[in-house]
DNA sequence: AATGGTGTCAACCGCCGCGAC
DNA sequence: TGTCGCGGCGGTTGACACCAT
């Protein structure tokens, strides 16, 4: 997928990555670390521009990325994060281990946008739609699984009447998967039925408890009144310092155990093993 | 089977902020 | 203070995939 490849007057080459261009940056990285990325090109052999580098390296080499579509607690967090910060997608990718911003960017484009339209919320300044709003087809359900709440702080441009969408608490129990098809109409009833434990689910976290242990799931789960009272100015990284220490004294493996599942692509597919990234 | 419409998403473009000088 | 280089960000593009007719 992608564009054709082409080259510019300067003979730096233009479009969709090829294997053996992935494996040449890799290797660079792997055996240099993250440098400056206008170097890196002649330095890996390549002939493509620093800002694509790391543009390839960020949206899609990284042994840290999560593949396929977002989960519906994903969804449901960029959803929330957007009502906060509106469309600055490193923001809230940052707060979404192992999403890019091009990721969450895309996918809010692609689902979410349609998603909220069909819930009757506008994806722009999530308010809800007017009723004789021909785009408007709100559920009516009492028991919808968001609760619409009045913001008391909100970005800039954002009216009186602006609802941000708040996810439920999780709870204790994990029953079933839950799907995350791409077809809009069952998405959305999906999205609706979908209880608590679903959502928990979808982070592969079986109870309360078992993300206690997990500084950064924890706190993406805490008190959704610190969504509230998000403040993007003055927030700093949720880890204590001891969480930290302990961060950084384990493997990426013992921290990010969904990294296994990349390991199938953008580690072993190029040759190497995890103690490459141990070592970086 | 052929065609046209729509969806998806990797990649590019242009702008901006920040630090160095 | 102004300029430059760099990294990062958000918006947009366009090739391919998929679906409907």
């Amino acid at each position: 997928m992608g564009r054709q490849p082409c080259c510019d007057k300067l003979g730096v080459k233009k479009g969709p990555w090829t294997a053996e261009e992935d494996k040449k940056l890799i290797n660079f990285i792997i055996t240099n670390g993250q440098c400056c990325w206008r170097a890196v090109p002649k330095l890996a052999g390549l002939r493509r521009c620093g800002k694509s580098c790391r543009l390839r390296w960020t949206n899609y080499l990284r042994p840290d990325l999560k593949r396929g579509l977002l989960n519906d607690a994903e969804e449901q967090l960029v959803i929330d994060l957007h009502a906060r910060l509106g469309n600055r997608w490193s923001k809230i990718a940052a707060r979404l281990p192992g999403r890019t911003d091009n990721e969450i960017k895309n996918h809010w484009n692609t689902h979410i946008k349609k998603k909220l339209l069909k819930m009757g919320i506008d994806p722009v300044t999530h308010q809800t739609l007017q009723k004789d709003d021909p785009n408007s087809q709100a559920p009516k359900d009492k028991d919808h699984r968001h609760q619409l709440l009045q913001a008391d702080e909100l970005p800039a441009g954002s009216s009186d009447h602006h609802v941000v969408v708040v996810p439920a608490p999780a709870v204790s129990t994990c029953s079933s998967s839950s799907s995350s098809s791409s077809s809009s109409s069952s998405q959305t009833d999906d999205h609706q039925n979908m209880n608590s434990s679903d959502e928990s689910c979808c982070l592969g976290i079986n109870s309360e408890s078992s993300y206690e242990n997990d500084p950064l799931i924890s706190f993406l789960f805490r008190d959704t009144n610190d969504l509230l009272n998000f403040n993007d100015d003055t927030w700093e990284f949720p880890f204590s310092d001891q969480d930290l220490d302990s961060f950084c004294n384990k493997s990426w493996e013992e921290n990010c155990p969904w990294l296994l599942d990349c390991q199938d692509f953008g580690v072993h597919d190029f040759g190497f093993d995890t103690q490459c990234f141990n070592d970086m």
